[in-house]
RNA sequence: UCCAGCGUAGCUCAACUGGCAGAGCAUCCGGCUGUUAACCGGAGGGUUACAGGUUCGAUUCCUGUCGCUGGAGCCA
């Protein structure tokens, strides 16, 4: 691809001369020198116009040009100590591609609510470009772990016949007469896909028709679902903390400049190392009534349990062996305690709640059969998922990290929303 | 769905116990040769969310509706 001159490496042009394209960012202006502060989407640099060496109508220009209107900007790259990047431009040319009508995002403060119906135009600052560097380079970090220790990403179905769990409210369809829901989860079908490649992974939308109104919740996120043939609870732990604890790991190294941007406390992150907290369930709620929790065995972790249990620690913490009562349909009971299910939950250390969830599966027909009975699901739509424990069963293992969560976290962001480009909330669809 | 709080200029917010609806930013005009959310002077900009009520008088008090924000439950 033919490139231009770039911001974000504009040093390889020092005492060069340059056409930058972007968007106004922001301008200044002093009698006889004007600043223009161009955003080209890599970068902001400022670029300096003098009266007496530029034209009368570039010099104007700068001065009528509109904030985020989209400029061409020509001039030589000079290092400047004064300038952040430490680079500025010393302009001799400034062309109008569109003169832009007055922009709704002043650089002054907003409120929610305003920010979110212009989301569209929000994510021109450097906060939210700051966010989406940062969860794309989780997202090449997941990927890139994954990829590297033999698992195939081979992605499930977003339409599907029937509620995977049958516990969260689905969104539904009209297939061609016939209901179909949006997935919730990918984990029923990467069971197959393990049984063929032994290490699968998913990694895609999922939707929860939930009416959650939380800074935690959307109804459409991503999560990344790993799935591994032959691999116990232990096993799953140690996937999850070494997966998280990798993409930690290289975000600060990728992208300090950008949690600096953020304001991000580094030390919480250089914190995560393996091997990460175990608490059985047992010990959590032991923990949680030390702590004063008014909570008995057999309750399920509600927000405030999730804050204490992950501020209790320096770094995120795994949860197992919930009651299997709390838990989902195909989870594999406890050989020493059937009331128990070999659940794993990992927390995350800042109060941004649980991050993955996960186990190991039921690998035994009976079991999972009368398991679906006790949930009260239609056995005939999960024929297929059985055939798994006809044909050549195995114990197998897996979990679900739920991206949007896990980039809350590393970022620091406090509200879910600002961790994808167009989050749909309750009732929220616009832009 | 439930609980709590908030709706005033394009945006962010003031307006004391009910007494003339105001400021900063943005916009427009003018000034300034190194500004960093630049600054200085001036101008325009209002059905105080909507409907009703109490009162001599309501942005302020009451009722309802709508919208928004935060939280709970559910979960990643």
């Amino acid at each position: 691809m033919q490139q231009d001159a770039l911001i974000d490496t504009i040093g390889k042009h020092q005492d060069g001369k340059v056409t930058l394209k972007g968007w106004v960012y922001n301008k200044r202006s002093s009698g006889k020198i004007r600043f223009v502060l161009l955003r080209d989407g890599t970068g902001i640099i400022q670029c300096v116009f003098l009266k007496n060496d530029v034209p009368e109508h570039v010099f104007d220009l700068a001065d009528s040009v509109t904030q985020e209107s989209s400029v061409e900007v020509t001039g030589l790259v000079r290092a400047d100590a004064r300038a952040p990047g430490g680079f500025e431009l010393t302009a001799d040319g400034l062309k109008l591609i569109q003169l832009a009508e007055p922009y709704p995002i002043t650089p002054k403060e907003h409120g929610v609510d305003f920010l979110m119906k212009n989301r569209h135009l929000w994510f021109r600052s450097a906060r939210q470009v700051a966010v989406l560097r940062i969860r794309n380079e989780i997202i090449k970090a997941l990927r890139g772990f994954l990829d590297d220790n033999g698992f195939l990403c081979c992605d499930t179905p977003i339409l599907t016949p029937a509620a995977c769990e049958g516990t969260t409210t689905l969104f539904e369809l009209d297939y061609f007469g016939a209901t179909v829901y949006l997935a919730q989860s990918g984990q029923l079908y990467n069971e197959p896909l393990c049984a063929a490649v032994r290490k699968t992974y998913c990694f895609g939308p999922t939707f929860r028709a939930e009416k959650s109104k939380t800074r935690r919740h959307l109804m459409e996120f991503w999560m990344l679902e790993p799935e591994v043939a032959f691999l116990d609870l232990a096993g799953s732990m140690e996937l999850a903390e070494e997966l998280v604890a990798h993409t930690v790991a290289r975000v600060l190294d990728k992208r300090k400049q950008d949690l600096e941007t953020l304001g991000r406390d580094l030390s919480g992150l250089e914190a995560v190392r393996t091997p990460f907290p175990r608490l059985s369930y047992a010990d959590a709620i032991d923990l949680l009534r030390s702590k004063g929790r008014n909570i008995e065995f057999g309750d399920d972790f509600g927000a405030e349990e999730e804050t204490v249990l992950g501020q209790s620690h320096d770094r995120p913490v795994i949860v197992h062996r919930y009651p299997a009562a709390v838990k989902a349909f195909y989870m594999k009971r406890d050989e020493s305690d059937p009331s128990l299910a070999l659940a794993m939950d990992m927390i995350s250390s800042e109060g941004y709640g649980e991050i993955i969830g996960g186990g190991q599966r039921e690998e035994d027909r009976q079991k999972l059969e009368a398991s679906i009975k006790q949930h009260r699901l239609p056995q005939e739509a999960f024929e297929w998922y059985l055939d798994l424990r006809r044909y050549g069963s195995f114990p197998h293992s897996g979990f679900g990290l739920g991206l949007e969560r896990f980039v809350a976290w590393i970022t620091g962001v406090r509200h879910i929303r600002e961790t994808i480009p167009f989050p749909r909330m309750l009732e929220k669809v616009y832009p």
